[in-house]
DNA sequence: GGCTTGACTACACGATCGTGTAGTAGTTTG
DNA sequence: CAAACTACTACACGATCGTGTAGTCAAGCC
């Protein structure tokens, strides 16, 4: 695929562009005239490079998923809690998970996989680290969804702060606030058994 | 507004189909005349009965706040951890819950509205249940965002779950998982500070 | 009876969308 | 040098969108 070198063609400048606004508006959102303007180029050079809106978004897919498990590998170099701390670093990957969230919602397939293997991933990690919930896989489903939570309510968590966690300070104050969530126990497990049999 | 004995009048089958295809496709994802066809009526009737899909929008706006407010006042009669327990019973709310997180997304006033209102909500709840987070605001606006993850992710979930968590069944499950989360602490206070040094 | 009013439909409008076609400029290749 | 190819633009197409207009039909009121 492209290398980095490559990275300021146009090819990439409309990739780019797209991953913005596919993410920021949604698929429908964005107009690959929209597209075509953020980059600086017509709307048939987006045609001639991706052929159609959705093998551009084909496109888009892959190259996010590529790049965040790149930033993903390289989190874990540095971390050793990386299957939890989501928002660590990297403001580069803020506009890439906008546009994965987005996508998935929208039913991307790609998108999806990458949540089936992150999935995957959480619930190897609560095996090897000793968590043994009784529901090991949708444990680890909610896990899955709560790490992407805060990039969907982005705009209403940033005005219940009064901050903009786009920002790398509002980044670092919600990703801290989100860990702290996995420091304080709610519920004790009778409770949450007791609700169980209450419902059923 | 109406009230329940006016609820098979076409105005109501026009707001319900809103409600029903706005959540699942989005605003811009669903067409007027995709609702009216929903609603079995023409398009013409959507727009004399709501002047504007804006308008439209902000009908099913409110009419989801005050039903979900509705719900959730009854929800805390029966059990007493409704501020944690946001998947309990209810299927009727799934079809709004669903609406009003699209409606967040796509920036509504309303929905925001709602969110500010439930983060007051859990902010107050943790004080008068002991709960001392050191950033009580972001703590209870992450927790906020949590609560509606798992309606975001609906499709990815089920399918890593392989169940439809849009069924009672399903449902339940996620429910339960998502209340283990709060039962076992995953890092300690020490940890999270260590990262927030290392982050800064 | 006539007359208003509200629910409802059919149809046409301009705008915008994704897409298709034709063509230009510059580089590469034989 | 000519042919071929690539990057790129301009423009036109049908479809679909939200919206506007005109009109039908039935019920209620004078």
């Amino acid at each position: 695929m492209e290398r980095p070198a490559d990275d300021l063609t146009a090819r990439a400048r409309i990739r780019d562009a797209a991953i913005r606004l596919f993410g920021e508006r949604g698929i429908e959102g964005a107009s690959i005239r929209d597209i075509a303007a953020e980059a600086g180029v017509s709307s048939g050079l987006v045609r001639h490079h991706f052929g159609s809106k959705e093998s551009l978004r084909e496109a888009c897919d892959r190259y996010a998923k590529e790049r965040m498990l790149q930033i993903g590998a390289e989190l874990t170099q540095d971390h050793d809690l990386s299957g939890l701390d989501p928002l660590a670093l990297h403001p580069v990957a803020f506009p890439l998970q906008l546009y994965i969230v987005r996508s998935m919602m929208d039913g991307s397939e790609t998108a999806t996989a990458l949540f089936l293997e992150g999935v995957d991933a959480v619930e190897e990690w609560t095996t090897s680290y000793g968590i043994n919930p009784k529901d090991r896989r949708g444990y680890a489903a909610a896990l899955a969804a709560i790490k992407l939570s805060v990039f969907v309510f982005r705009d209403q968590v940033s005005k219940a702060l009064g901050e903009d966690i786009t920002t790398a300070a509002g980044y670092n104050r919600i990703g801290q606030a989100l860990m702290e969530v996995f420091t304080i126990p709610l519920l004790t497990q009778e409770q949450v058994d007791n609700m169980r049999n209450q419902e059923k």
